[in-house]
DNA sequence: TATGAATGAGTCTTCATTCAT
DNA sequence: TATGAATGAAGACTCATTCAT
């Protein structure tokens, strides 16, 4: 399969740190392949066009989040602790590569209606796995009947994703882990039973 | 003052009903001179150039919510009331205008980032507003004191906003305005006292 | 009407010596456009796209050939005459324009189907006048009553056309014209009663 | 020799067929050994080139005329008897392989001036025999004493060639050996005593 | 002989902006 | 003020050919 060939991965990084670099509109392909250490032409061995690529960096990169997440929610904890782990989560992979969180709070989101609707799809699996800790806590009586589940996804989404970019158009300036537990507390108020 | 020539509103209004019908990428200044019946170099006697214009869309539409919330705020009622209104408000404003809503939520976005760090600069007046609801709601002991405001403006307008662009992305298939008690309970909750 | 704008026909005759020097695969936008005196995107304004350029140059030079055509046609002389007139005007046409008839019988014949279509829709109305010819020759007496009009066109413009490119692929060498009146002679003893 | 391999064989004949199918300019390298079912590199252990297949497929092909014709001339009977079988074996190859007819009338002449003065010294071998019947038919008496042989054989070549074109192109929707007679009989007429 | 992954040169077209009128 | 014809820079993608295995 050729998403396990090196050069698959090689391009996928290169593309990361061309469009941290140089932001979305000016990540030309021929950036991205020198960068990668190829040629041109070899970029479209392996992808179909420029989309492609970035298709790709984004599946690549939020399986970093959602394997994680997977572990967490297997793990014998209550759906509120499983809410504080996912957010702690989230903060540090995006702390941990400030390549990546450029890339995905500001770059990517100048891509084209097409090219986001396909990164929603991507996210769709992200936001499912928030869902079941939602409806296990609701389930549980941890989180209050009267929720509406999509509300409370958009809320917890909607304030994780804000934050987030605000962290990365200051420039990283302040210590985006420390603001995880005072983000739950104030999402698990709103939810909670 | 150029901005009260009427030729000034009138490529205004063009570039929202282009940006809307044909999406960011495809707004060219030749459609946007042709919508508002006038030649290609006329655009250049009010805008400096095509960013200016789309920061003016910006700036013009965004008095919409400011001017409401000022008046909302004016008025005699507790910050959880003024909090209602606004959410209220905002849903109401992009409800009444789908063009705008689009372009606010979708196409305004993939601009670069030079142009997003303009529009977050006329935003502020808009989250400023909403941060002295915070903090009268504060120090009147309706809202919790341990509360951190820039946590909470980011709770509030990432959801109102996350909100917002899934109704859009949704093609407005369901009543946004409706949402708004819930949403407003939801994010009552996470900063009451 | 665009056509009779100079640039029009600027650009027209610069494609004709272009395309005659460097050949077909060879005449790049870019190369029309210097030639023509003007920069690459004027030519933009001019013509849909490349292939645009190319079936105008074939529309706009085909013309030759028609225009004098109806005047022959016109005129009181009998079929045979019409016949002899019509294939020195063709060798006269070309002989006096080199890069033409490189153009029209090697060049443009290097074009994809599709162009070559729109080529051939343009040639039906030089041949459609040949028919004229052939059939008035018939009623007349002057041809031969059983002979296929379709075949009797192939014939005439097949040997006219073979003529041609040998001539241009032997680089101009002999004189075209004076092949006219053997060529007359060995059609009209295929085709006469 | 490398032409009596069998891969040779393969190569040439797979090329015919790629070229019918997808038309010369969609003829790629790759296609052609796909279709062969050898690896691309494979290709260039049996021709020098890309053009190199194409002058070869020409060359092939072309002998299907040239070997019959030898026959026909060998056999004692008139020259006007072998024209009349030179233009029927021409018709009769070319109806028996449609792909062929397609490559050699349209698609094979799309190619470089220079792929064209190689494919026309092939060709010559074939007007060689043609010229000849013409030289006998002259001294033999049978046909006119004042025809110029290169003219003859242009009128000859040139409408057999039209004719199989425009058979072509009209998606062989006739029957192209049925004309082979009228055919025979134009030309017998323009060139006899 | 045979493979096929890798190479990299080459080109049409768009569109924001200008400037002579 | 207003016009709109003209400008020209910039980039994704293809495919014939090579060469290490």
């Amino acid at each position: 399969m050729k998403k396990e060939k090196p050069k698959y991965k090689q391009i996928v990084d290169a593309a990361v740190i061309v469009i941290a670099d140089n932001g979305y509109h000016q990540a030309q392909v021929s950036k991205i392949a020198k960068q990668a250490g190829v040629a041109d032409g070899t970029i479209y061995l392996y992808f179909k066009n420029k989309e492609d690529i970035l298709i790709s960096v984004f599946q690549e990169k939020m399986s970093l989040f959602i394997e994680n997440l997977q572990e967490i929610i297997q793990e014998d904890t209550t759906p509120s602790e499983k809410l504080r782990l996912m957010i702690e989560n989230h903060f540090k992979v995006l702390s941990n590569d400030t390549f990546l969180s450029r890339v995905t709070q500001l770059e990517l989101r100048q891509s084209n209606k097409d090219l986001r609707l396909q990164i929603n799809s991507i996210l769709k699996e992200y936001l499912d796995q928030l869902d079941a800790i939602l409806v296990e806590g609701v389930e549980s009586g941890a989180f209050s009947k009267e929720m509406d589940i999509r509300l409370a996804r958009q809320l917890i989404f909607g304030t994780i994703d804000e934050v987030t970019t605000s962290w990365v158009m200051k420039d990283h300036k302040f210590d985006l882990n420390s603001q995880a537990s005072k983000v739950y507390q104030l999402l698990l108020n709103g939810i909670k039973a």
